[in-house]
RNA sequence: GGCGGGGUAGCUCAGUUGGUGAGAGCGCAGGAUUCAUAACCCUGAGGUCGGGAGUUCAAAUCUCCCCCCCGCUACCA
């Protein structure tokens, strides 16, 4: 049994997540997590809301809240949306919550007294109107280069080059559209990342888990230089700036910028967990993440979007290092690219595709998950669109899983009654069957191991198409006619089919196979937690047990659903009839 | 602009230490079947592997040039 410590990406609080952000870290973690606690290890699944910065303060303002009250109420909200999504977080926590103020501040203050941070004055744009510092990408104008009048600070979306906001002309705050913008001095405590290009390279040098993306985009920074950067902010809404431990001069006004304190996160959150321990349970989180306290036999992999690779593989494990104390780094690393709408961007901000809560308005969280993961975007971006959405979910779901268990149930009960008729040997057939099965749950597993989800659903797709070929070969309704009980043997192993099925379709599909379980009175802890190799696959029901046939299981999305959602989601027209 | 990733069948995607006729699922066509959610099962058609040039006995795979999409580019998170 190993400890494996599990953290997907911080959502940020604006607002529900849609697919995209779904799929890129939290869903492939979770489906992980549940494959790893089926196969007997110690797991560890961590999350929380990432709350700081100026797009909360901004969102809160905009709702009529304060920031404080936002916060927990959208907090509140994913947690509920992540419960109906069936994340099984061991935690879901919140950046702004008291742990992650204190360990910020903790790593702020070794990385200062280890000589890894610096005071620094810079000169940015203030808005007077808006009473606050804006950063670069809130400041639009027009772009030097090609008279674009919305360009950003940062870049300018028509021309695609970079900016810097004084390159502007004509700036105005993009909050409150105001041209009464100045240059004013602000001072900021700089995290010296130049000093550390030695300790990171070889930390990262020593990885031998990183996909060839991460190492890419690692690589890329570790080449170019680590530079020094500024990990504060002013505003209001963030962990304070302390210097032993009171405010520290000049930064009464100013918070940590929120990607410093945002992985920090990551441990918060578990000593957040551990703080809410029920009675006579101990959580030791100091054990997951101290490799002087127990965290040396830990493997610890994270899940996270293309887009955030480089803060999880230089500067937070320069953060880290800098320390100079024993904390656990990450060993493994899952990158998603991105889910597409309809060829196009999902948007948070211009509410383009679909979010979490909304999905679940359509409906069961079992059809997304198994959608998103068999076609989880590992290797490039994929495009969502309703109709592979309906196709997959049509085919995978109601006609190859939904309808075995149903034909073999159904069939069983007008011939034999429900429960699992005794008669009747296993023969070549069954044997020829299990080997098969075995071989494919073994590729199943591997794949599964290795984080591939999309090759490990088409095995998984691969094991249920398995059963119906069986039962065409052996054809229970033909055999019934003349060789009862050869026919009894073959609806006894197509039974146990069913119930394998749903112990394998466990991390993917959770709510699912357990209705298929309950439909023959078993828990989780009736079956084996993962199947057991050795030609027992088929074995599990012996003849006897009485069954209730589960009602549909996965119900069909029709033409008329369809063209109902196109609508209601303002979906794209797209080329061709038989897309998907 | 720089760096990285990607471009393979109508759709969504596998496939690179170069090598027997380029794969899967969906969609499409035909067949078989009737236990089942007009489901399942079998067979088949369909691709000059983004474009061009080159290296090689041999290129989806290696080299060069070009086009398109995505990410990063250090103050969005």
């Amino acid at each position: 049994m190993t400890r494996i410590l599990i953290t997907s990406a911080l959502p940020y609080i604006n607002g529900a997540k849609h697919l995209g952000n779904l799929v890129g870290s939290m869903l492939p973690a979770d489906v992980y997590a549940r494959y790893m606690r089926a196969r007997g290890h110690n797991v560890l699944y961590i999350c929380a809301t990432d709350e700081h910065g100026t797009p909360a303060e901004l969102a809160a303002r905009e709702a009529g809240q304060t920031v404080e009250e936002y916060c927990a109420e959208q907090h509140a909200i994913q947690k509920e949306i992540g419960a109906g999504f069936n994340l099984s977080f061991d935690h879901f926590g919140r950046s702004s919550g008291p742990e992650n103020a204190r360990l910020t501040q903790h790593f702020a203050a070794r990385l200062e007294a280890n000589g890894f941070i610096d005071e620094r004055t810079d000169k940015q744009v203030y808005s007077i109107e808006d009473q606050r510092f804006l950063p670069d990408r809130y400041v639009e104008g027009t772009c030097p280069h090609c008279g674009y009048d919305k360009a950003r600070g940062d870049q300018c979306d028509n021309c695609g080059r970079l900016l810097d906001p004084t390159d502007l002309k004509e700036p105005y705050s993009s909050i409150s559209g105001s041209k009464n913008l100045e240059l004013k001095e602000t001072k900021h405590l700089y995290l010296l990342l130049e000093k550390m290009q030695d300790p990171v390279t070889a930390w990262f040098e020593a990885k031998t888990d990183f996909p060839a993306l991460t190492q890419a985009i690692t690589r890329k920074w570790l080449k170019e230089g680590l530079r020094d950067r500024s990990i504060t902010r002013d505003l209001y809404w963030g962990v304070k700036v302390l210097k032993d431990g009171a405010p520290r001069a000049g930064f009464e006004n100013k918070v940590f910028y929120v990607w410093f304190d945002a992985p920090i996160a990551y441990i918060a959150a578990t000593e957040a967990w551990a703080g809410e321990a029920p009675e006579g349970e101990m959580r030791d989180w100091r054990s997951w993440w101290r490799l002087d306290e127990g965290a040396q036999d830990v493997r610890y992999v994270q899940f996270m979007g293309k887009d955030n690779v480089a803060f999880h593989t230089v500067t937070f494990p320069g953060a880290i290092l800098g320390s100079e104390e024993p904390w656990k780094t990450v060993d493994a690393l899952k990158t998603l690219n991105w889910l597409n709408w309809y060829g196009g961007k999902f948007s948070t901000s211009q509410k383009r595709g679909i979010f979490m809560d909304r999905a679940l308005d359509l409906l069961p969280a079992d059809y997304w998950r198994w959608y998103l993961m068999a076609n989880a975007p590992e290797s490039d971006d994929v495009s969502f669109t309703f109709e592979h959405f309906s196709s997959v979910v049509n085919k995978d779901l109601a006609d190859v899983l939904g309808n075995f268990v149903n034909r073999i149930t159904r069939f069983c009960v007008s011939k034999f009654g429900a429960e699992t008729p005794s008669d009747g040997a296993y023969g070549t057939a069954e044997a020829d069957l299990v080997k098969d099965l075995e071989n494919r749950i073994s590729a199943y597993t591997a794949a599964l191991e290795a984080m591939e989800f999309r090759k490990a659903f088409a095995e998984l797709r691969g094991i249920w198409v398995v059963g119906n070929e069986y039962l065409q070969v052996a054809a229970p309704w033909t055999a019934f006619k003349t060789d009862p009980s050869a026919a009894a043997a073959s609806v006894r192993a197509g039974l146990n089919l069913v119930v394998l099925f749903a112990i394998l379709s466990r991390p993917v599909i959770p709510a699912s196979a357990a209705k298929i379980l309950a439909a023959f009175d078993l828990s989780n802890d009736d079956v084996p937690a993962w199947p057991e190799t050795g030609g027992s696959l088929l074995t599990l029901l012996k003849g006897g047990e009485s069954f209730n046939p589960p009602d549909v299981l996965f119900k069909k999305i029709d033409d008329e659903q369809l063209a109902k959602w196109r609508i209601e989601f303002g979906a794209p027209e797209i080329d061709g009839e038989n897309a998907g």
